[in-house]
RNA sequence: GCCCGAGUGGCGGAAUAGGCAGACGCACAGGACUUAAAAUCCUGCGAGGUUACACUCGUAUCGGUUCAAGUCCGAUCUCGGGCACCA
């Protein structure tokens, strides 16, 4: 006999309608199950990346043997950064590199025997997707979702290009390392901040890891609080600031303003004109990096005073860089005795802390910052100062000093890119009409075929240098009228991919209502690391579409899985680290099923997992067991024992169990407990009957799809294990009719004990005790059914 | 700094609802088969203790609840992740 089964022959025979979807009927249920699309990078894909679709195969295969119609589809992300900057390493156009990658990717994810719908494939930067990109931008412009907005962007200074976030990790230019500078430029945003409490309240009706929609609502960020008005003295104006403490009113003891605030210039005095207006300077081109939280405190004195309306003391009003201007008002009081931030500024420069909470664990060199009893705060004294929240609010409302108020972390979404490799910006600006709308006939609005796509010096879109782009005429009054030259984010061609998928060749809607019954999607598998913003904005799109009655539905993804990566030798697989286990030398060795199932034996799904190129020798000895079993039974006639009926019966729970509940490595861990006791059982009773060999067949084959394919077909059946029905089990056939049960005195154990499953507790008590020569007195019995009898003594 | 999550053999990990800790696999050791090796099969494999049992200890640390704790509660330590001057 062959020493071990032959992989290689097996695979190249069943690849191809492995990676076929079998015909739908459109009566069966439907289950939508989606992989994140990747962004097809020139490094190809390597065993880490393949840990997510292996997962999501096996959900699509096993949702087609429980009688789901499987919609399980793939595209590919391609507009945005990485493929430009590959493009412009490499001196290739991205268009290029994009159409190679993607090949690439393609040959890849079917090499691992993935069921992927290719008929529904689909690319963001196909023109035909990208029309309905741009059309869905138009419909947020049209609902006043998108204006524009004069926005800091970091620049570097040497590049001397504009760079997105990702671009200056720690402040600093990831091409040539200088410190990323801000400069002023016009941006187009998205009115993200609208959707604020629907994207915080729904996150209720997700099954999401819990850890995903925290961390969503803490982007969110929503928090309660009061809006308070302090009177400028000598100012016929007032300072507005918001605060989620108003109990702490009475300690404010100083006004701080962002260097930003539009009402700086008014407070200035003459001698205090120049020191702030240098100030305002330099804050204003520091980058992210200097403004990190541990530095010390800096600021200046305005000149002018506001007024505590509480206490009527006058309040110094400063300006200092860690009041941010974009958040609440732009303007804080300074609560030095119950704000650290405030008390380290007050420290500094010499300001009055007045003390207004009496709390039970403060700090020397601290401000307090839990509750306790009110003190110096007039009629307030005395209270407790949760209370006083409320009382004070309610105070400062009667009189009209402030009122309630909401604020939230979440910013309005930066939408425009001065890149070339991106969709168009669907407007058009007109001298007569202001900006215009594309009209919607005229989409898509082409990204125009040029060689000059580096980022430009000027801080402007590549596109702005091409004259047949930007020249055109006004569609409101036809006359001369330019293009917007900026692009889209990466991110919005990822928003809405999931709705095209069922309909993607549609030339006349996003897509048809009836495909999108589709939705919502049941399932979506991807990396944590998409966690809060692909998330958000999807979510944020999905409801934007639901406004305006094109979907029925709110929120896009009902299940979401997050993989853990796979590492090596503790770090994450990278091309530049030089640990990638290459999947074609894994395949030639071992086979994909060995690859698939070894990925998931691993570890949990959801953490990450350490490659040991030793551990998976186990797997593929396993495959050569189950092999080995399967065609030394299959010739046998029908054999019946009890035993194998529970065998049977247990395994399908058990592996069924595990699958729902995504515990895969328990599963193969499963697989091979049951094979064990099923070669040890065959032994006993001569054989193996057909049934169960062929439900062995049939549950391992969402996981090792080739070796189910062959022997399914040794076995004598017809057609594709993926057309056969997942087995279902008997739960009395389940049930063991003696069970081992564990004998405890006074919680330690003492033996072990074998009963009739339906003994009667009198019985198997009086019995552990005289397996454990018990015949005193006892304090206490305890018989747990089918597990445990401990005897207190 | 704040907010999450996790700590189990030599290793990856298992333990559904508080009920025999270490399933399954890797590595290792011994044996069978073989002229020999590889492959395969069998046995052992937390620590101490014993000829062998018995017994004792053991799920990061300390304490608590319980007949019974890896699992629940309180404190501490370590690691991982998220946010980071959000008023």
């Amino acid at each position: 006999m062959e020493k071990n089964y032959n992989h290689i022959a097996i695979e190249n025979r069943f690849i191809k309608t492995l990676n076929t979807p079998p015909t739908h009927d459109d009566k069966k249920p439907k289950y939508y199950c989606l992989d994140m699309f990747p962004y097809p990078s020139a490094g190809g894909l390597h065993v880490g990346h393949w840990r997510g679709y292996v997962f999501s195969d096996v959900i699509s295969r096993y949702k087609m043997l429980l009688g789901y119609r499987v919609l399980h589809p793939m595209g590919f992300d391609a507009f945005g950064l990485p493929t430009e900057n590959y493009a412009l390493q490499n001196n290739i156009h991205p268009a290029v590199a994009t159409k190679e990658a993607i090949e690439n990717y393609k040959r890849q994810l079917k090499d691992i025997g993935a069921v992927y719908n290719w008929d529904n494939e689909l690319s963001t930067t196909d023109p035909k997707y990208y029309k309905w990109t741009q059309w869905i931008f138009l419909k947020m412009f049209e609902e006043g979702l998108a204006y524009e907005k004069e926005m800091p962007l970091n620049w570097c200074t040497t590049c001397k290009i504009v760079k997105a976030n990702e671009e200056v990790a720690d402040g600093v230019c990831d091409r040539c390392g200088t410190v990323a500078s801000k400069k002023m430029l016009r941006q187009w945003m998205l009115k993200i901040t609208k959707y604020a409490d629907r994207l915080l309240n729904d996150l209720d009706q997700l099954d999401w890891p819990q850890k995903v929609k925290k961390m969503q609502s803490d982007w969110i960020g929503k928090s309660f609080g009061v809006s308070v008005k302090f009177d400028i003295k000598e100012h016929n104006d007032a300072i507005e600031v918001f605060t989620t403490r108003p109990d702490t009113l009475f300690g404010a003891t100083f006004m701080v303003l962002a260097p930003e605030h539009p009402m700086v210039s008014r407070l200035l005095t003459p001698e205090q004109n120049t020191v702030v207006q240098e100030y305002i300077q330099t804050a204003g081109t520091k980058s992210a990096i200097d403004r990190m939280a541990d530095k010390e405190k800096t600021g200046v004195f305005t000149g002018s005073y506001c007024i505590n309306p509480l206490s009527g003391e006058p309040m110094p009003i400063w300006v200092a860089d860690y009041v941010l201007i974009d958040y609440g008002t732009g303007a804080v009081m300074g609560v030095p005795a119950h704000d650290q931030r405030d008390y380290e500024f007050a420290q500094k420069f010499d300001i009055l802390i007045t003390k207004v909470i009496e709390g039970n664990e403060e700090e020397p060199n601290q401000a307090y910052t839990g509750s306790g009893i009110m003190i110096n705060s007039g009629q307030f004294n005395g209270q407790n100062s949760t209370d006083a929240v409320t009382n004070i609010t309610n105070y400062l409302e009667e009189r009209g000093f402030g009122e309630k108020q909401i604020n939230y972390k979440l910013r309005d979404w930066v939408f425009s890119r001065q890149r070339y490799w991106g969709e168009p910006i669907p407007l058009i600006h007109c001298q007569k009409c202001g900006i215009v709308g594309v009209p919607e006939n005229q989409l898509p609005v082409l990204l125009p075929e040029t060689e000059s796509y580096r980022p430009t010096e000027t801080g402007e879109s590549p596109l702005a240098a091409i004259p047949e782009f930007v020249n055109t005429t006004c569609p409101k009054c036809n006359a001369p009228a330019k293009r917007e030259t900026n692009t889209m984010p990466q991110w919005a061609g990822s928003s809405w991919y999931f709705l095209r998928y069922p309909d993607c060749h549609n030339n006349d809607e996003l897509a048809s209502k009836e495909a999108l019954k589709n939705l919502p999607v049941d399932m979506y598998v991807g990396g944590v690391e998409h966690a809060v913003l692909h998330l958000l904005y999807a979510r944020f799109y999905t409801k934007f579409l639901q406004d305006i009655d094109i979907v029925e539905f709110g929120e896009p993804f009902k299940k979401l899985f997050n993989q853990g990566m796979i590492v090596k030798d503790g770090a994450k697989m990278s091309k530049s680290k030089g640990n990638v286990v290459n999947p074609d030398d894994i395949i030639a060795k071992y086979g994909r099923d060995t690859l698939r199932m070894y990925s998931l034996f691993m570890g949990p799904p959801e953490l990450d997992v350490e490659w040991d190129d030793a551990s998976i020798e186990g797997v593929y000895r396993y495959l050569n067991r189950l092999y080995r079993l399967i065609e030394e039974n299959r010739g046998k006639e029908d054999i019946e024992s009890p035993e194998l009926t529970f065998l049977r019966h247990k395994m399908v729970k058990e592996i069924t169990y595990r699958i729902d509940n995504f515990s895969f490595n328990t599963v193969i861990s499963g697989f091979m407990e049951y094979t064990n006791k099923i070669t040890a059982a065959a032994k006993v009773e001569g054989g193996l009957n057909r049934d169960l060999l062929n439900t062995m067949v049939i549950i391992i084959a969402p996981f090792a799809p080739f070796i189910a394919s062959e022997l399914w077909e040794g076995l004598g059946n017809d057609g594709s294990v993926f057309e056969a029905a997942w087995p279902s089990y008997d739960e009395e056939k389940t049930k063991e009719t003696t069970i081992t049960i564990a004998l405890q005195i006074n919680g330690k154990l003492r033996g072990t004990l074998t009963i009739d499953a339906n003994e009667p507790k009198e019985q198997i008590i009086s019995r552990a005790k005289d397996e454990l020569k018990i015949d005193g007195a006892t304090k206490k019995e305890i018989y747990v059914p089918q597990k445990i009898v401990n005897i207190v003594v």
